[in-house]
DNA sequence: TGCTGGACTTCAAACGTTTGAATGGTATAT
DNA sequence: ATATACCATTCAAACGTTTGAAGTCCAGCA
């Protein structure tokens, strides 16, 4: 039952076999300033020894008694979201220089697991919490614990200012209006728009910042070229919604030039209900997609898509959270600022100047 | 300096808000057996305080404590490869229902990271250690200190039963065979093949399976048709290689009706090549990939590829490790098996029938 | 009256560290 | 000779838990 029993090396070990104390040991193995005072000699020694024993210091003894953890909890909603690997990627860079680690876990868009989750978080003990998650969850309960033991949290791809948590997000709004933009200029006048499911944040200001876009640049959003992806389970459903929302445009005849996808998998279902229907792309439509994740650029054509700075954005929550961490000590003051980051286009072949074709949506065979 | 100076809120806050003593507040709120013993009415007092207060018990104390951290260390060689995504949803799956929790970190690709953060897996106590890495990399002296400190290791992706570690992974051979079988029944004669960079493991084993069914189906490999790609440094790579490889071929006008390519990566990179140069997959030529991650189903036209059951790999390896963990407390006994999964082959639309075209590889504009 | 045996609760030691204070030296300054 | 300073090392308490052993209280019984 006991794991550890005679497992792990201590220090009391490497303390015995150098014939020294416990207190000695310890101060050259952790370089404590006192270390200054003993002898180089016998610092060596107990450095050999140490090594050669394989000892390594219980990360629990010493952040019990250092009350420190030196770990950041990062909590994605769901880690199989390509979404969110370039994020944690981003926390990783920011956090390793800081000499901090990430206690990383996966909620599986369960709600369950989320809160189980955040619960093993608190007792690890983290010193913070970075949320990742667009998903529109109810966070209640999760602030009250995490508020109780003054753990500071920041959260990305959400605004939640009004909650009193700092947020890092992309500005959606505008990143919408450079996509449909992008297709204005490219001459498309008939534009189907696929809008994201309610349950993620970004649907909401994404469709604004198009209908914005629209209204400036003259553009009639046609009610009957305006979709919904229901809400979706895993990261696939992005993709079959976009397929199947393309199967039923064409089948009902409907008329247009490109497709503004709410995110790259739907884009890339878009792509692949275009293709089955004999339909090329860009040539005879168009698509757009938003995120710019991996599969965006190894799909052929590679899909022109708005770009999200995910790294910068993991980058910069980690930022912020260290540095509220330093002002915790000396105040407990927190601002939540909103931090906003400004999207890319990306250009590539998924969209081409449109056809010259007025009536017709360019149904016909390939070949 | 100090973080959790007045932070979080301890048994003993709760004990003193109830009036109990230390003892008593921890034998019922960890449930302890002895918690029979205790009143009714008080456990609910004591439940209801704590809940009101916000407790959770702090890990690192109870892990000292009871010489246990319910604590898994995965250690990826690079999440940043979708590869890793669903092996490691299949150990958090697998570890869920046993309670324990997994200790993520992610090595980049770098030999350095990847020893600090084996040494951080070490010093967090974690029981155990799944290693998810096809890569071959220099691990002497990972496996020493980790065998000093008797803490047992699975390794995902690559066979380390000569070092007597338990290995769990892909029948990569079977797996090549099977991509060479589906070409030849397909009727495919002249088959580009690219083979996997020298620092991957997988790469040997899928060459040494298709050269088998090569033999067997009395298909001639030309050796002007078999590449192999460059050792890699990030998930793009492989795409790049792909892409790469292709115009080479086509520049110098080989002749080739179908491509089997080391990874979905690699294939996908090929498709680029192909379509850039007006070549349309799967009509002029065929494309297989290898282990069928999610961009391989997202492109379009979708790869047809040999999916490595990664979910249960995952499953699989965590299985071994709790199980060896069950056995370590009986005796230190560990047999180092090699656990190889059958792969699959998936077929979509990135293969066909062989065109009835002899000399020519069937270069030509689109339409 | 004293004794037994629950029911309920607490004591105190331990887990492996860190660290302020203390120790016993030896050399130099007063 | 005593004080001062410094060097090299150790003591002992603490961090927040858990848990075997040890109370305390009271009812019931001889």
């Amino acid at each position: 039952m006991a794991r550890r029993e005679s497992g792990h090396v201590t220090l009391s070990d490497v303390a015995r076999a150098c014939e020294l104390s416990v207190s000695t040991v310890s101060i050259v193995l952790s370089e404590a300033p006192l270390s200054r005072h003993v002898a180089e000699s016998t610092r060596q020694r107990i450095r050999t020894m140490a090594r050669r024993m394989g000892y390594h210091p219980d990360a629990y003894a010493r952040s019990l008694r250092r009350r420190r953890t030196q770990t950041i909890g990062v909590l994605a909603f769901d880690m199989s979201d390509p979404f969110c690997i370039p994020v944690i990627r981003g926390i990783e860079d920011a956090l390793q220089p800081a000499n901090y680690f990430s206690l990383l876990v996966n909620a599986q868009t369960q709600r369950k697991l989320f809160d189980s989750y955040l619960r093993m978080i608190l007792e690890r003990r983290a010193e913070g919490v970075i949320v990742i998650a667009s998903w529109v969850f109810e966070e209640a309960n999760l602030l009250a614990d995490i508020e109780k033991n003054h753990v500071p949290i920041v959260i990305v791809g959400r605004d939640l200012t009004a909650r009193r948590i700092p947020s890092v997000l992309v500005d959606n709004e505008a990143g919408g209006a450079l996509a449909l933009r992008h297709l204005h200029a490219l001459g498309h006048r008939r534009i189907a728009v696929i809008r994201g499911p309610d349950e993620m944040f970004d649907s909401e200001p994404r469709w604004t910042g198009i209908q914005r876009a629209a209204t400036e640049t003259g553009i009639r959003l046609d009610s009957r070229l305006v979709f919904q992806l229901p809400n979706r389970v895993d990261p696939r459903s992005g993709f079959d919604g976009g397929l199947q929302l393309t199967r039923d445009m064409l089948a009902v005849g409907r008329d247009f030039t490109a497709v503004l996808a709410f995110d790259d998998l739907t884009a890339l279902g878009v792509v692949r209900g275009l293709s089955d229907a004999g339909l090329r792309v860009p040539e005879d439509c168009s698509v757009v997609g938003f995120d710019d994740i991996l599969p965006a650029a190894l799909s052929t054509p590679g899909l022109t898509t708005i770009r999200q700075p995910l790294r910068e954005m993991g980058l910069l929550a980690t930022q912020r959270m260290l540095k509220a961490l330093d002002e915790t000590s000396a105040s407990g003051l927190r601002k939540a600022g909103l931090h906003m980051l400004e999207p890319e286009l990306v250009v590539r072949n998924s969209s081409s100047i449109a056809a010259a074709r007025s009536g017709s949506n360019g149904r016909g065979a390939r070949h």
